[in-house]
RNA sequence: GCCCCCAUGGUCUAGUGGUCAGGACGCCUCCCUUUCACGGAGGAGAUCGCCGGUUCGAGCCCGGCUGGGGGUACCA
């Protein structure tokens, strides 16, 4: 493998900026280390998804050294659960997002830890900038930073006097820009003098977001933060607490939104947009995975299914669209189907099975599974095998109530009746053979039998159907018609 | 208000100065055919948000505008 997008991103980390910029300029790592930091006040979406899948694939890929993933050894994905939020963050929603994760294939390689766990260490560094004068206690709240705006000027970052206690905010320098290299949106910069000086801990002592990914990025030794784009703003706030403490800080990646079918914010709202619920839709994790790895870059110029091994040695963050994506669940309906079809039998019943809660399936499985595009789709379709035949009046008296429909399955009865083997083979035959005999179409015949034994107009083949049911279940299915059109007539 | 991000068919994308802007989903037609699908062959659908500029030549580069979006919390 050659040197690839890695050594272009490390080349365009010293590209240089204006004096007086802080610019991140880490160089080349071998070993990515990435993470996923969920905050858990709320199930893990379709968007949060697909931020854990980019990390995911990102320490499953090549890596961004020169020598790829051979030389480096694969990257370490690092779980974290943004808890410092004591009101909305619930040990449920915790559960929700790892059992959402697992179900997908994301492993980590560490954690989950919690944020909250590492008060100690918070305190720590919190109490070393506060020492060294980088970060001052201020009593100001929201409507003095309102009246000091109305003062200075509304693009004027609001800087506090030091007071003997408060919530405590991080010094800004007034002078420069903080900036960074987003490695899909490219040179970020963030005027120092309009940004507000950040509380990054509370009256009461505890810490806020931005000061403690900070530290916990930087005490994990990330390399990569690859999150939502609505974290672009927050990124300059980091980068100060980093800068503060002197240290390296990651590189940083912010991924686009992910938008519903209205084009607004997906929310709860919109039907699927939690993992949970996709899975319960019937969908397949490597479909999930697929479809919304697609939702934001592209892997092939005329290629979309692919594996997460696929998926991991193609994934490059300067590919990733800039722009937000809609998600559309025809799409992934598609693409569930193909997923679908390249499982084995044996694979795709037990799935099945497990999604049913329903066991000895794999015959039926195996004359369905062209037939359907999601786990949902396979009961509707193939449950008459099992549960006897759907209720459905309305087409049974469309389809068996039909002039001639009870002359045409007297006939098949007797015709199935004699055969030697009760194969799909020769029940085909032999089905063929009446309708050439009552110069009838295909159709003609096929739909009353469909109807007789499944209940309804949309069945797997009649002939694989038939055999699958056997002769004497086939038998007492078309005698059970025949009485009922008898019945109804 | 202020700071910042984004903009290719309905949707997801390819395209990185020079073939009729390529592919996928969806839609339509046809083939296969026993329903539904699968598979195959076609088709409709894009003034590349708008206006200027650079250039022999711009979807691709630059500027402005418009329209979306994010942030602006002692939330994450």
């Amino acid at each position: 493998m050659k040197a690839s997008g890695g050594g272009d991103v490390g080349a365009d980390q010293h590209r240089s900026v204006a004096p007086g910029t802080s610019v991140s300029s880490m160089g080349l790592r071998s070993v990515m280390r990435v993470r996923f930091a969920p905050s858990p006040t709320g199930a893990l979406h379709i968007g949060g998804a697909r931020t854990a899948l980019y990390n995911w694939l990102l320490a499953h890929g090549p890596g961004d050294g020169p020598e790829g993933g051979a030389a480096a050894g694969r990257g370490s994905f690092v779980l974290r659960i943004e808890d410092t939020d004591r009101e909305r963050s619930t040990e449920a929603n915790v559960a929700q997002i790892i059992d959402a994760l697992a179900w997908l294939g994301l492993d980590w390689d560490e954690g989950p830890v919690s944020q909250l766990a590492n008060t100690p260490r918070h305190q720590e560094v919190l109490a070393q900038l506060l020492a060294r004068g980088q970060a001052y206690h201020s009593s100001a709240g929201a409507e003095d930073v309102k009246a000091f705006k109305l003062a200075h000027g509304a693009e004027c970052g609001f800087r506090g006097e030091p007071e003997p206690s408060g919530a405590v905010r991080l010094r800004v320098p007034q002078e420069g820009e903080t900036g960074f290299v987003d490695l899909v949106r490219g040179e970020l910069r963030f005027p120092n003098a309009s940004m507000d000086d950040p509380v990054i801990a509370r009256a009461d002592g505890s810490v806020l977001y931005n000061f403690a990914v900070a530290v916990d990025d930087l005490d994990a030794r990330i390399t990569h933060v690859v999150r939502g784009d609505d974290h672009i703003s927050n990124t300059p706030k980091q980068l100060l607490v980093f800068r503060a403490l002197g240290a390296e800080p990651p590189l940083y990646a912010h991924l686009p939104m992910l938008l519903g079918p209205d084009g607004k914010k997906l929310s709860k709202r919109h039907g699927a947009a939690s993992v949970q619920e996709l899975r319960d839709r019937g969908y397949l994790p490597e479909a999930v995975n697929n479809y919304i790895a697609l939702l934001g870059t592209g892997f092939d110029p005329d290629e979309e299914f692919f594996t997460m091994a696929e998926m991991a040695a193609r994934f490059r963050l300067d590919r990733v669209s800039r722009s937000p994506a809609v998600f559309d669940e025809r799409k992934l309906r598609h693409l569930n189907g193909q997923h679908l079809r390249a499982l084995t039998l044996d694979e795709l019943t037990e799935r099945l099975e497990r999604f049913t809660g329903r066991s000895g399936l794999r015959e039926a499985v195996a004359i369905s599974r062209e037939k359907i595009q999601t786990l949902a789709d396979f009961w509707p379709l193939a449950g008459f095998f099992f549960d006897g035949p759907a209720d459905d009046p309305a087409a049974f008296d469309r389809v068996v109530g039909a002039a001639g429909a009870r002359e045409v399955l007297l006939q098949a009865r007797d015709a199935l009746a004699v055969l030697e083997h009760f194969d799909a083979g020769s029940i085909e035959r032999v089905l063929r053979e009446l309708v050439d005999r009552l110069g009838l179409k295909p159709g003609e015949v096929f739909q009353p039998l469909r109807v007789a034994i499944a209940g309804t107009t949309v069945s797997p083949g009649i002939f694989e159907s038939l055999a699958l049911l056997g002769r004497e279940r086939s038998r007492a299915l078309i005698d059970a018609a025949l009485a009922r059109a008898q019945a109804r007539a």
